[in-house]
RNA sequence: GCGGGUAUCGUCAAGUGGUUAAGACCUCGGAUUGUGGUUCCGAUAUGCGUGGGUUCGAGUCCCACUACCCGCCCCA
């Protein structure tokens, strides 16, 4: 019996590596551009982690974690990290980062892990990269994070993505809400599906992006749509939310404002935020993210406000212009393997990419190989290596050349 | 967790119950023993996702399972 890798997984190599390398360089350059630090978590962490940080009320907590124990004797589970906050939040209170001076910004790039039926943009093991940012309450920081993760993007050759922002307002704006919510639904709770049925009492705000065309048409109603529009938010919550796009303005940034953005994580507080492509499918968001003030709090360490994002890394790929591959500077024809070795290797040395025919097959094998893969071929036959020159062709023109030393190679 | 579709070589595929499972690309070898990208010749599935069944005979029909894809859900 063949072993294949697990449903949902995939290997990544040849003709895709190459765009996968692109997507975490840049991040790595527009993020470190920006003054975030890269941070590496562990791949699991306490089950009680997410529950606690992710919520008990998310689909994520409730059915898609991946939780075992460890050794079969072991008391305490432990879990797959299904998203990165919580455990770079884990990591800022265990090493009382909450002691330096604000803000303190991280990025970070690295497979999570769900349980779920896997689909076009959904994986049980996918990458994501985002970046988390501690200490800073007003505006500017989540105009910051929305700021690289545009400007991540748009390294990507992607500008015309949706920025869709949202503000769910603080804890009390969004109890009160929730609560108006629910009254206005109250009348037809039983026309809504079954699902927004449960929603109603764990959850009422993801009613609001359910997409079941009934539940839909219920929300299009005169008097729950007021309820819907108009501003829920306290002052306080409105001001932050329009600094925001004062700033989101003046960066030149395209966004609009979807009142029905609600996001399952059940850390967010005020800013939400997602970014989109039409050519997704119904996967279609390939960032999500927001403001979680409440979140280092609860997790046990001082309160400290905090911005964040993540974006899919297999969903970037599958819209992102793919690389092409690029040829290689030297392949050696020769043979005589041990003279193309310490060729390859001086050259190697001198930073080119260089391969070389390791089975001293025919020259005309070698050259058909080096055609396909090198800009040049090195030829280095008896009579170079007796004579001591090199023979240099230009596969593209097809000039050969003689040099004396490898540094005029170069 | 629910609904729909698909499964033949590394890849793309033909095949509609009857010998030995087309073809193309890739790979490898030869024409061409030190010069490629063109051309020509040749090689490559005891096998049709897996396991059963029907039949004189199954890639083709039936059943089950598995995987993948698509939608719902959820989310990045």
């Amino acid at each position: 019996m063949v072993i294949k890798a697990q449903r949902g997984t995939k290997d990544v190599f040849g003709d895709e590596i190459k765009t996968w390398q692109k997507i975490e360089k840049n991040a790595r350059e527009v993020f470190s551009k920006a003054c975030f630090e890269e941070i590496k978590t562990p791949v699991f962490e306490a089950t009680e982690l997410f529950s606690r940080g992710v919520g008990e009320s998310s689909d994520i907590v409730n059915k898609e974690m991946y939780t075992f124990y460890p050794k079969f004797d072991s008391k305490e589970t432990i879990t797959l990290r299904p998203e990165n906050t919580a455990g770079v939040v884990r990591a800022y209170i265990e090493h009382n980062m909450t002691r330096q001076s604000p803000p303190q910004k991280f990025f970070y790039f690295g497979p999570m892990f769900r349980y779920e039926r896997p689909q076009a943009g959904r994986q049980r093991q996918f990458y994501q990269v985002g970046i988390e940012m501690f200490g800073i309450k007003e505006a500017s920081a989540d105009a910051e994070v929305i700021l690289a993760a545009v400007e991540f993007l748009k390294s990507l050759n992607l500008n015309n993505l949706k920025v869709e922002i949202n503000s769910l307002g603080c804890p009390k704006c969004k109890d009160d809400y929730r609560a108006s919510i629910k009254e206005v639904l109250k009348p037809y709770l039983n026309e809504l599906c079954d699902e927004c049925k449960v929603r109603y009492i764990k959850n009422p705000l993801r009613i609001l992006d359910c997409k079941n065309e009934n539940c839909k048409k219920i929300l299009e109603s005169k008097e729950i749509k007021e309820v819907i529009y108009k501003d829920y938010i306290c002052n306080e919550c409105k001001e932050h939310f329009d600094a925001l796009k004062k700033y989101l303005d003046e960066l030149n940034i395209n966004y609009c404002i979807n009142k029905l953005l609600v996001r399952g994580l059940d850390y967010y507080s005020r800013t939400v935020f997602e970014i989109k492509s039409d050519a997704l499918g119904s996967q279609n968001a390939i960032c999500g993210g927001g403001r979680y003030d409440g979140l280092v709090e609860m997790l046990g360490g001082n309160p400290t406000p905090a911005v964040g994002f993540a974006m899919g890394v297999e969903r970037l790929y599958s819209i992102i212009k793919k690389e092409q591959p690029s040829k290689i500077d030297y392949f050696i024809v020769s043979n005589n393997t041990k003279e193309a070795l310490k060729l390859a290797q001086k050259l190697r040395q001198k930073g080119k990419i260089v391969d070389f025919d390791y089975q001293n097959r025919k020259f005309a094998k070698q050259f058909e190989k080096a055609a396909k893969v090198a800009k040049n071929a090195i030829v280095l036959g008896e009579d170079e290596i007796n004579q001591e020159y090199y023979s240099i062709k230009d596969l593209n023109s097809g000039l050969q050349t003689r040099v004396n030393s490898i540094d005029d190679l170069i």
